[in-house]
DNA sequence: GGTTGCACTGCAACTCATTGCATAGGTAGC
DNA sequence: GCTACCTATGCAATGAGTTGCAGTGCAACC
């Protein structure tokens, strides 16, 4: 339900194609709300319709034409009125946890390995999100309006991408049969 | 792509009907993955159509009847199969998040006012999660096997409710016009 | 000259999930 | 007797999202 007013909130930032705005999803929104570019193109052809949003063909240079949405002022008053409304309760869905909840109905040591390799895919999205903080937010104490906000998302990814990487290591200390004397879990260093 | 699955290790934990599935999924399995009770009776009869599981209709003492569905062998089978696979990663979807992102095309006051409300939900999540736990697994040190499992991902829970919590307060923080001075979260006495 | 790969748009078919409604018996309060 | 709520199951319609395919045009590599 919710597609149509990430995709105007990128809009708002940005005008863009519907190539460009599936990018993006890859990226900055993307850490809260995922799509595809059919889906993007799909909700963009519906926005058009409804008047939220007008597109305009650019010719480019060695490249094949895009069409670049912008916001209409209803596309602006509904972007404002959407936020004003209560938002959904989270919904976490994760997989990988319900093969944890199970792994003694299957192979614990490969819901391990599993564990573990989804701990390396968010070790380098934290990382990413991190290089991208210091190179768009170097200075986040003065931030303020549009950049703060941006900054305040970013920083949940952040906190969010930790905290599953924090869980990983939990689960496999537990997971990995640990001889007497092992330690717990070594030190998470992390600026 | 998988509540069949959820549900397999529902059921593999104990045989349950339809009705008694759906609650359950509001709470322990709940956490991380949602269903109504409508998906879950149209699942449970493709997945006996499927032999995966096998319901018994089980009369009751002044209430309806109710069908009790169990694992068969195929169930069994499929759900071993389905935990050695890769699990697909996660993928958060947060509608508050895009909210908070677009405060500005908006009313921020607004979006902090959400974010409270979803805080308070938070934290009563987060209460009652504590609660199961210390009520189901007192001694978690010398847990193994299954119920290891089932607590692990309890601990999952209570980690990201925790830091949900944390985000929010810091996005309050941040989004509450703070006069200088004033510590970064104060207790809530605005209108 | 052929392949690969990227930018760009889109349709069609499908699955997954939600919302709304229907039914039916039981319990409990007023 | 009426109302309201709980257990219990399910259908129908709709919406949201994924997968697969299809096509153009340009650039670079070998």
């Amino acid at each position: 339900m919710a597609l149509e007013h990430a995709i105007l909130v990128s809009l708002a930032e940005k005008a863009s194609s519907g190539y460009e705005l599936a990018r993006r999803f890859d990226k900055s929104i993307g850490q809260f709300w995922t799509a595809t570019h059919q889906q993007v193109y799909k909700v963009l052809a519906r926005m058009e319709a409804a008047g939220w949003v007008a597109g305009t063909v650019v010719e480019q240079d060695g490249r094949p034409d895009k069409k670049v949405y912008d916001l209409t002022d209803a596309g602006r008053a509904e972007l404002a009125a959407w936020i004003a409304q209560p938002a959904a309760p989270e919904v976490a869905r994760s997989e990988l946890a319900v093969k944890i909840r199970g792994a003694s109905y299957g192979d614990p040591a490969a819901v391990a390995a599993e564990v573990e390799r989804h701990r390396a895919l968010h070790a380098e999205r934290l990382d990413a999100y991190l290089a991208n903080e210091k190179h768009e937010f170097p200075d986040s104490s003065r931030l303020r309006g549009k950049r703060l906000h941006q900054w305040l998302v970013l920083r949940g990814g952040i906190a969010l991408e930790r905290n599953l990487i924090d869980w990983y290591d939990d689960v496999l200390a537990a997971l990995r049969p640990s001889k007497k004397g092992t330690k717990p879990r070594p030190d998470k260093a992390k600026p």
